[in-house]
Formats: C-alpha cells, sequence, structure tokens
DNA sequence: TGGACTTCCTTGACATCATCAAAAAACTCT
DNA sequence: AGAGTTTTTTGATGATGTCAAGGAAGTCCA
C-alpha cells in the first residue's frame, strides 16, 4: 500500500497535494487538508516549500466565507514550467507547448515527408527547438499517436500507420533533444488531459470515445487511466453493430468504424451520390441539409456510436462517456439517432450513461501528449 | 496518495504484509521485502506482532536455497478467523463457513419460502447461528445476490428476483447475529474470491465471465475490483450478438442471454424436440451424444459466448477472463464455436486473450460472499 | 466601537514508522 | 574448518504527519 521511503526532496503527501491543486485548484489550504484527508498543519508544512519554489501562487477567489479568518487559496503557477506534446499522423507533425494547467502557448505544424525514423526524429528535434526558442526550456516532451505504446516504455512496438516495429523513438528523442522523454497511445493520452484538465475532472471513472479517422476508447476507472501492457484497451472500432452490415478493411461485418468513422461516412455518402470527390466537411453540410441518402448515412453513424457508448458503458459501468475526436462535429447531425441506440442498448436495470460532446481541435492531440508527459513527470507511471 | 495516519494497531504496511501473504503465502521475509518494495528490517518488525497475535505461522517449504542462511516462510494462520457467506437466490439459500483463506468449512442449503424481508433474515441468522456453533465465532458476514449492492453500503437498492428495493439487509442481519455484515453483487464477490484464491491471483487485471442463469461479467483492474456506484458493472447479458436472433425477454433481439444461459439453452433444445421435460443437464448430455438440435445450441451458445469474452477483452485489455458459473460444465461441448467467436472477434491488433475455464460448485457463490467480506474486513473498502 | 464567534493558519512537541548500517545466524561449498 | 552467501535481527536515525495550543483575520451583533 504505502510507497517505499524514497530520498527524494518530494514526498507522496507533497505530490499529492500539488495534484490536487493543479487540477481542482485554486484551494484553501484547509479545503486541501479535508480533500486528502490531512492535518491543517500538514498543509502549511507541505506548501511552504511549494511556494518557495515557485510551484503555488496565491489566488483571490470570488467566494467569500460568510465567517471566520478568511481562507488564502492557493494554485499551481501554471507558467512555472512547459511540456512539449507531439501527435505524429501519417503525413503530418503537430507539436504544442503547454504550460502546466495544459494550455497551448504556442503550436507548429510539419508535414512528414516520410516514415523514417531518422526523419521524423529530426522534425520533432526541430519542432521542439523552435518552441522552446524565446522561454525557459520545457521540461519534458510528450510523443502520442497511433499504434500500441504507452509511458514508462520509451518504445514503440507496433505503429501500423507510420509502419513502425518496436522502435525506441522515446530514447531517440530524448537523446536529440536533452529532455526526458515519453511515448503513449495517442487516445490513452487524450484520456488523461481530460481526467486532469477537461471534462473528467472530479470523477472516479469515464470513457472518452473518439470519432474520427478510427474510433478509440479511453478508460480511467478507478481515478486512473487504464493501461493494458501488451494488450490494447478500448478497441471499439471493430465491436459489430450489424451482423449484416458493410465490411470494413479487415473483413469482418457491420463494424463500428463501416459505419461512424468520417472515411466510412464520406464513402458511403460520396458512393450513394456517385460523387467521390465530396468531403467530409462536404458531406456534413449535405447532412445537415437533410439531403437524404447524406441524412441516412449519418444517422446510422449516430445510431453505431450509441451502441459503442452503451456497450462500453455496460460493461466498464463508468459515469461519464467523453465523446470528442475530429468528426464530433457531426454529432448535432446524428445526435437522435444516438440517443435512440444509446437508450436501446443500455442494460435495463440502468439509467444511459451521461454524455458530453468536447468540441475538438486537432491540436487537442498534441495537447494530450504534452499533459501524458506531465502526468508522467508528476507521478511517475 | 498516502492514506492518512488513524490510532489503529495495525498500520498500511502490516496490512499489505498480511494480504500479500495471505494471497501468495508462504513467502519468506526477505522475499516479501523485495516485493512490497520495503527493507528486510522492515519485515521483521511488521511481522513480529502479527506472529504473536496467531496470525501468522512458520511454515516450510520444499524448496531449498542453494547458498545462504535458509529461509522462515510465512504463511497466514488459515484458522485464526472464520468467514460467513451467504449466496441468495430466489428459492434457496447456500450458506458457508470458511477460513482465512476461503477453503469451505462447513455448508448448509436452506429453501427460501418466502421472499419478505423478515423471514429471509430469520433464515440466515439460524444459518449463520448453526455454522458458528462449536468452534470460536466468525469475524464477518458476507451476503451475496443478484442485484444492485456493494460491500461498504448495507442498503440492497435492487433486486428483481427477491422483489426488493432499498433494503437495509445489511444492517438488518448485523443486529440479528451480531456480527459485521456486508452485502455485495454475487458476481463482484465472485470476481474477489477469484483476485485472492483463484485464478486470478497474481493478475492486475482480468475479467471473470460467469454463465448460468444469467451472464455476468466482473472485472478487477489495476488490481482492484471495479466498482461503480449507482450503475453495473459487466452488464453483459444483453450484449446484442445477432440483430435477427431470438428475442430475450426485454425485447432485444439476439441477446447473449438468449443464446448461452443455461435457461435459453434448455429453452430452445425442448422446443426443437418436442420434449418441454428436458433438464439442463439432460440437454447437455444431448450435445455430448451431437444430437444434432442440440449440437448446434450449444454451438451457437459458445459462438455467443466467444463474442462476449471478446467484447469484454477489446474494451477493457484484461490479461485473462476467467469462464465460471453453473453452465460452464457445457464449454467442452461448445469449446470449438468458442474458441472460432473469440478469434473472430478479437481485435486486429492483439492476440485473442488467454482464456481459462474454472469448474464450478454452486457453493461458490457463496464462498464468494465470504471472501468478499473478509477482503473488506481487511483492506476496510 | 468592541466584544463574541468562527474559521484559517502556524508553531513546536511528539509519535510513528521505515530506513540504514552493522552484526549475528544458519546454511553450502571447497 | 574457513570462506562465501543469504536471511534475519538489532538499535540508531531520520522523515513525516499528528496533536494541542494559540495567533490571525475576518463577520456579526449589541
Amino acid at each position: 500500500m504505502s510507497s517505499p521511503q524514497r530520498q527524494t526532496q518530494v514526498s507522496d503527501a507533497m505530490r499529492s497535494v500539488f495534484v490536487e491543486l493543479l487540477v481542482h485548484g485554486p484551494l484553501s489550504r484547509a479545503e486541501t487538508a479535508r480533500r486528502l484527508a490531512l492535518s491543517p498543519s500538514a498543509l502549511t508544512k507541505l506548501t511552504k516549500p511549494l511556494i518557495e519554489g515557485g510551484y503555488l501562487l496565491y489566488q483571490p477567489t470570488e467566494e467569500r466565507p460568510a465567517l471566520g479568518r478568511p481562507s488564502q487559496p492557493l494554485a499551481v503557477n501554471a507558467s512555472r514550467m512547459s511540456l512539449i506534446g507531439v501527435k505524429l499522423t501519417s503525413d503530418e507533425m503537430f507539436a504544442v507547448r503547454t504550460d502546466l494547467r495544459g494550455q497551448i502557448q504556442r503550436e507548429v505544424r510539419r508535414e512528414l515527408r516520410s516514415h523514417e525514423v531518422d526523419h521524423v526524429v529530426a522534425e520533432i528535434a526541430d519542432a521542439v527547438r523552435e518552441l522552446s526558442l524565446p522561454v525557459t526550456p520545457p521540461s519534458a516532451v510528450g510523443i502520442s499517436l497511433a499504434g500500441t505504446a504507452s509511458a514508462g516504455d520509451p518504445i514503440v512496438h507496433t505503429s501500423p500507420f507510420l509502419g513502425w516495429n518496436d522502435v525506441p523513438i522515446g530514447n531517440i528523442v530524448a537523446a536529440a533533444t536533452g529532455l526526458p522523454t515519453i511515448v503513449e497511445n495517442d487516445v490513452r493520452a487524450l484520456t488523461a488531459a481530460q481526467q486532469w484538465f477537461g471534462a473528467g475532472v472530479g470523477r472516479h471513472s469515464f470513457a472518452l470515445v473518439t470519432v474520427g479517422a478510427g474510433i478509440g476508447c479511453g478508460l480511467v476507472i478507478g481515478d486512473q487511466v487504464v493501461r493494458s501492457p501488451g494488450r490494447g484497451t478500448g478497441l471499439v472500432g471493430h465491436l459489430a453493430v450489424d451482423n449484416n452490415g458493410p465490411l470494413c478493411e479487415m473483413g469482418h461485418r457491420g463494424c463500428a468504424r463501416a459505419y461512424a468513422s468520417s472515411a466510412a461516412i464520406q464513402r458511403s455518402i460520396a458512393a450513394a451520390l456517385g460523387r467521390p470527390d465530396l468531403t467530409f466537411d462536404q458531406c456534413l453540410a449535405l447532412g445537415r441539409e437533410q439531403q437524404p441518402a447524406a441524412a441516412r448515412v449519418f444517422q446510422e453513424a449516430g445510431r453505431a456510436l450509441g451502441r459503442v457508448v452503451a456497450t462500453v458503458a455496460n460493461i466498464t459501468g463508468v459515469e461519464l462517456v467523453i465523446l470528442s475526436g475530429e468528426a464530433v462535429q457531426m454529432f448535432d447531425v446524428c445526435a437522435d439517432a444516438f440517443d435512440a441506440a444509446l437508450a436501446e442498448h443500455t442494460h435495463w436495470t440502468s439509467t444511459p450513461v451521461e454524455v458530453v460532446v468536447k468540441p475538438f481541435t486537432f491540436s487537442e492531440w498534441a495537447r494530450g501528449a504534452a499533459v501524458a508527459a506531465l502526468q508522467y513527470q508528476i507521478l511517475g507511471a
């Protein structure tokens, strides 16, 4: 239970105070003590070195207590440190610099002309240099990508879209930049960001379902981001929605991704209308105009998503599902179908799970990588 | 992170030593120290009061080290305390007394002639009295049932088969027996038993899928039994297997339980053969004889189960799935269909999850309740 | 205006608990 | 028998959080 006594400067309790203020900040010492089941005197002692080190600041709030000595709300000094987050896709690299709260300060975007490791590393190192330029150097780098990777392990075991197998990209980038570097699965990184700075704050459990080129699912259970060394987590893309549905590229019938991924939606509408030139955004516009074929395709996408969310909620029992991803903007077009499918497939002893839709900019992925690096730096796991 | 300093006699570390020895027992102090990342001296000090209190015993093992001072393997004295476990079904009550390792010492079985709370409590209290008779009184009582209940909350919120809503059965039984009492969902209790004394030992994550009157699923993730206050966990019974399949009693098409629950299997075979008198065991015998209709029904059950297991594994990423329940004896008849469906629905980036089949006696349910009570007594959560 | 009251924060003494260094114990091997 | 090895124990030490007590800084009300 209790962790070993290392000769570190920061105790477990100090870390937990810092995290509590970072995530739920600003809070008075008294309130923090109550939340962490510590004595008030412990908080005086624990916060002192953090304040002196510039990690915490006094930050008044509007709330004024009716009675008693006013509290001195403390908050993390978000600009005390910065992080770099990098998201790799098949043809692009997004990199951001964030503060301690995960707020994006700067971002850059590069084309990836090759998937060769040297080339990718050079691009990352260059972006890191550019983002670190005018200010104090960042504390860590987080890299996120679709594939088998996990903070704490510098090796990307498999990344189909990059064609990588067992590439120790974490170590290579660490050597090239001189900064501690972690690599993390992109959905899990985004989940970490939601846990600390997004809709997951204060939840003991939630799922993050992303809709975009594929369908992903990250989990937080028991206040922990779920990791599955060796196996993946949240592999919902190939969840079967209809045994007689269309084929996905892996030869499954009626996979969720064959209905709800942006590529599948675009393909279906383009094929139905005989217009292979249509972009996803144009398809979405057609759906909004209630063009019959497009509307139907979005309905089916909503149904598939509702089914995925219901299944995840039934199995894991999470309190909340966050819907996000590049294609989540389509939600308004398919909300009715989604709600109906969610209700239909929710286990009859439960009420449908709470769902929030989070609008999404692509740099969110890179931000997730930065927050994953931050979590790893602070919690060391 | 670190838990508060309560004025208990047992420290956190002592508890973790006790649990480590209970679950992985017999272990030398040195080995235990390594596993828990404690110093050897800490172990000398932590074990002393436990040995003096009769909770630990020296227990030699066959292994002899080539070198050095021989170790003194310690093990939990299983007979130091005993627990009562009670499983309630619609028409019966099973009760067992177990030792600290969850070994059943005695069991009783009673018919439940009524679902009235007073009657059920009287039967439980009577069984507890009978089981406690010749020896030292048990330390705690665990009650398990299908429905919404969770250790730490004495109230059964809903139990459809008993017709109970918000019945504080935990408090009532505690008052009637004078023993600390917890109530727990039956599948979760069984999961706890597997975690400490079954196939889940040493696993950070696993799922327990039970097949019987219904289909259930318990989860351990991050070394913790997953609880979902308010919502259920592992509600896989109504997972859709085939959109055009038979109706379940809730009006869903092709639910897993419409294929794989013992009642559904029996109904299907009985209907096909026009013999409503057939029992499940007779159906199983027909399946073993390759009677065509029966064989087909069991195949479909296997397919449904394989799909359930694959879906659970894809979403949660557990290392292992334990298959158990009253109807798991049918596994040999449907293993091929199960394996095929598992492979088919396993996400293509993963290898199929490890599966173990645990033969099952009905008193296993009651044992689960006892272990759930034990876990709650020791971990206090 | 000034006490009563309340809550927040701090201080120093104290208790707990785990580590460290050192040594004793108990065995095998040569 | 002595060297080597690992386990176990011991006592000193240090880190860390609690406790009790009191000071600080407001509001409320006479």
